[in-house]
DNA sequence: ACCTGAACACCGTTCAAGT
DNA sequence: ACCTGAACACCGTTCAAGT
């Protein structure tokens, strides 16, 4: 019978900002270690390459070990998740023009989510609660409650912010993995033998060069306009 | 040796709509009945519960008879998350005012994404190159073309409409996973505890009562009120 | 053209046992 | 307190073989 293990407490996602670490004095493991990396094998094979035994080999330890300090594999992506978060410049205490802010917070969201171009996608498919984006968001509402925003309307402009990005960036990346030019050549051509279908579509093709900070930069300005317009 | 499997072609994401489908002439398996028992899978169980064996079962056939009408786990993900674009209602011809179209496409898309809570962490995950997301594409763009949107404003509004949805239903269903209501007391309580470290998120923590509804509501007005104000 | 069955190389997770 | 090692019940995918 093991004493106590890393599991205790409800098997809800995110659970793992709930526990107290393990004391971890010097030797071992660290929370931070596996977290450091964790990312480095996303960063390296993609959310489908992380396994619990290539990580363990990375780490010099058996993998069964990983148990004691995490409870499952969804725990390795909260860490890991969290730890992109901590990318994020700080504001460093909200400025003259709010607006600003909070355009500066959405681009350093975006490249730190495509420094990590599975992170985008783990954004959006579990609650993100570890101490980083929580400070984040704290930021936010900072910046969004000095602009005047109060009650539900300080709640949905703060989530609309963080989700108007994870989305361009989730969708951005998805295109990413086998190689961006072939899929979109695949598509395009594709468009091209349907146009008949989709004409307006065919017509507008995005262009092949990477227009995405151009269009991530005018979504932002779209979103940040409609907010100032709020207040 | 097989005379010809449902692999042939490039291992691009989306790369099932490239290809022609079976003849698929009356009895055994079509692309349609692997997409239905597909969705009704992931309704019951989630993306974690869906495998080719379990699929086959439901199906009444071997897991690797799946193997001819599809290349890989991957395409069923994309035949099913086009089978839920197909449930957005189609628009029927831009109505007069193009901002009521956007907004009614919003929230259709949201309920259709809802409807199957694997669905928006699914479309931020892979292209969305299917003949009814494309078909839904199609009908944004003539919306904002109507409204005079061009070139690479007309890129990143139709952009920008379909990545909020995603971003916004995906980080709302990541919360369901586990029930909902554990999950948000647990952070709530975790908020309270730590709130000299987040006073301002603290102190304006999101009701519990499901306001899911009206932060969409407003993150689609101060969307649409910015897109109304660029032209 | 479509489906089967055996097989391969993996998985996450458990639990008793070590130190 | 932390780590090991064997074991369980799964996976996606392949390939030769059937009809």
């Amino acid at each position: 019978m093991s004493p106590k293990r890393a599991d205790t407490g409800p098997a809800v996602p995110g659970a793992i900002w709930l526990r107290e670490r393990a004391p971890g004095r010097g030797g071992g493991l660290t929370r931070e270690r596996i977290a450091e990396a964790t990312v480095a094998l996303l960063d390296a094979d993609g959310a489908a390459g992380l396994s619990l035994r290539r990580l363990a080999e990375a780490l010099g330890v058996h993998a069964t070990t990983l148990y004691w300090h995490v409870a499952t594999r969804d725990d390795l992506l909260d860490l890991a998740l969290d730890a992109v978060f901590g990318e994020i410049p700080e504001a460093g205490g909200p400025g003259a023009d709010w607006t600003g802010d909070i355009t500066g917070y959405m681009h350093g969201l975006r490249r730190a989510l495509l420094r990590h171009p599975w992170s985008a996608a783990l954004a959006g498919s579990r609650p993100l609660t570890g101490p980083n984006a929580l400070a984040r968001a704290e930021s936010v509402h900072v910046a969004l409650t000095g602009a005047g925003f109060r009650g539900a309307e300080l709640s949905a402009a703060a989530a609309a912010i963080s989700n108007l990005v994870i989305g361009s960036v989730a969708v951005e990346t998805s295109w990413q993995h086998e190689g961006e030019a072939p899929a979109r050549r695949a598509v395009d051509e594709h468009l091209r033998r349907h146009a008949e279908r989709y004409p307006t579509l065919a017509a507008h093709a995005p262009t092949l060069d990477d227009a995405w900070d151009d269009h991530f930069d005018r979504a932002v300005r779209f979103l940040v306009d409609g907010l100032a317009a709020a207040r």
